[in-house]
DNA sequence: CAGTGAGCGAGCTTCCGCTTGACTT
């Protein structure tokens, strides 16, 4: 008997399926060890963690250890990423105990032959990533537990908190406020002519834009009674490319502002249909799809919508972080689909937006129209229309775009407008960040990974820093003081870059280049460099 | 005798990331 150890129960299901008889398959669910929750668990001076079982995963983990004793060989199948990897540090820590015959297999998708691949290519541990995990769990723990007590006492408030992601996520938060907050009311005024031509109303706009709407009265007076003539009548086609079907992210933006949930449900909802087998890993943040469910998505959009929305595989540009473990969210098959209507609802968007990735272009007729008046032709107007010509994936994925109708209309041809007028616009502030918008923005910035993109918000509530009104977050009191206190102290810390410099450290760390412990040492000195 | 400070004990807040199921409300 030969065992085979993931972190996901469900991923332990499908696995022992293909590798049948002779295999036993089990599942760690995620980390086994931590550094412990009630100290720092680490040594200020050697940098040296302190790893203890997390509750529960010492009886997860002796009940391996009893499958271990009894098999021949042991396959570390944990992600393939740092977290994943450490996960396999430690489980091999234990398990050699009572077996050392271990290997580290790595696979990216849960397919027969990825398994069998995995399996026949296994070598060991990769040391580099578990330092580089130590480097990671270890700074942000400084940060966290060193760096909180300064708000207890200075801003004398019990339960605040400080960390790598939630202070700069809470400075998007704070600033967007702020910018909210000191915007200054703007309007603009635009002089439009009003047509209509063979039954079809359109507008036409005067190429310059007005301050204030007595700057546009002169202009007006000469337009009085004018009869325009057509300058000259342009179109172009313009291709619109099928969105990219859903990671992580996106499903928590689109789905919470479709359906109206918050991105934690969202998550819980995926998570679910995730573990009854309807819907690829949750927790993702690649855009892959695999080869051959594509093949026989798009035979389904052949057969469903005709040859002429069958697209392609596209291959995405991926941050280098989604190098890792899984691909996109997409349904496991087109067949099974869940009872609950909002969980039905979910799983067809997922179903919809998976299929409409690999249908084809939309394809947009635009048309562009030069007026002039025909007294006087310095007075210009332009008027703009788009038809779609061929809906592709929208058909498929809908997209709320109207069309802007334009009537036939020749060179040299004079109109008459039905009326002329003065539009007041008013440019509006910035919008606070929604869920969805602001988890948008996490992931641009790098900071964050998918499995934390929900809980993220939860910390900020949890800690009275930011409130849901009307499905926008807002700040609180509390947030500003916390916000501006650490701006002042750890202005490194709460650069939006940070993350990203500690990414590029840890890959240096990944590579051999560097040393995990003094990663630490130089990130934390930065944090720590602006005045303290 | 007032003021200072060492020493000691009580209370104990907090991070990010991996994964669900066992809790409570």
């Amino acid at each position: 008997m030969n065992l085979f150890i993931v972190e996901s129960p469900t991923k332990a299901k499908s696995i022992a399926k293909y590798l049948g008889n002779g295999w036993v398959v089990r599942a760690t669910l995620g980390h086994i060890k931590d550094l412990p929750e009630r100290e720092l668990g680490v040594d200020i001076k050697t940098l040296e963690p302190k790893y203890v079982w997390l509750k529960g995963k010492k009886k997860i983990v002796d009940g391996i250890k009893k499958a271990a004793k009894k098999a021949k060989k042991i396959y570390l199948g944990t992600d393939p990423d740092r977290e994943g990897e450490a996960i396999a540090y430690f489980l091999k820590e234990e398990l050699l105990k009572v077996n050392t015959s271990i290997y580290r297999a790595t696979f990216y998708e849960i397919t027969k032959k990825a398994i069998t691949e995995a399996i026949g290519g296994a070598s060991d541990i990769n040391l580099n990533l578990v330092s580089a995990q130590f480097s990671r769990r270890v700074l942000d723990r400084l940060i966290g537990y060193k760096l909180s007590p300064f708000l207890w006492r200075d801003l004398k408030e019990r339960g605040l908190s400080v960390g790598r992601v939630q202070s700069p996520t809470l400075r998007l938060i704070v600033e967007r406020e702020r910018q909210i907050q000191n915007f200054k009311r703007k309007k603009y005024y635009y002089i439009k002519a009003e047509f209509v031509v063979d039954g079809v109303e359109f507008s036409a706009v005067f190429k310059q834009r007005f301050e204030k709407p007595s700057n546009a009265e002169p202009f007006m007076k000469k337009l009085k009674d004018v009869m325009f003539v057509v300058k000259s009548v342009s179109k172009e086609m313009q291709k619109e490319p099928p969105p990219k079907p859903f990671n992580t992210v996106s499903l928590q933006a689109e789905a919470s502002k479709i359906l109206g949930i918050s991105v934690d449900k969202v998550q819980k909802m995926a998570q679910k249909l995730y573990e009854e087998g309807l819907i690829t890993y949750p927790r993702t943040d690649s855009y892959r799809m695999n080869k051959e469910k594509a093949q026989e998505f798009m035979k389904y959009i052949e057969r469903t919508y005709g040859k002429d929305y069958v697209g392609r595989l596209r291959k995405y540009k991926e941050k280098a972080l989604a190098w890792g473990a899984h691909e996109c969210i997409r349904p496991t098959s087109l067949d099974k689909k869940p009872e609950s209507v909002l969980e039905l609802k979910l799983w067809s968007l997922i179903s919809s937006r998976a299929l409409a990735s690999l249908s084809s272009d939309a394809i947009r007729e635009k048309f562009f129209v030069v007026l002039l008046a025909l007294s006087d032709h310095t007075l210009e107007f332009t008027a703009e229309g788009s038809k779609l010509v061929f809906d592709g994936w929208t058909r498929i994925y809908p997209k709320e775009v109207k069309d802007r109708a334009l009537p036939h209309l020749e060179e040299g041809q004079v109109i008459k407008p039905k009326r002329i007028y003065i539009e007041e616009v008013e440019v509006p502030p910035p919008p606070r960040y929604t869920e969805g918008s602001l988890v948008r923005t996490l992931e641009n910035l790098g900071i964050g990974r998918p499995s934390t993109y929900a809980t993220i918000i939860k910390t900020l509530k949890d800690r009275g820093y930011v409130v849901l009104e009307k499905g926008y977050l807002k700040p609180t009191e509390m947030a500003f003081k916390v916000v501006d206190y650490l701006m002042e102290k750890f202005p490194n810390l709460m650069d939006y870059g940070f993350t990203k410099y500690m990414e590029d450290n840890l890959d240096a760390v990944e590579e051999g280049k560097k040393d995990w412990k003094e990663v630490v040492r130089e990130s934390y000195r930065r944090v720590l460099n602006a005045k303290e």
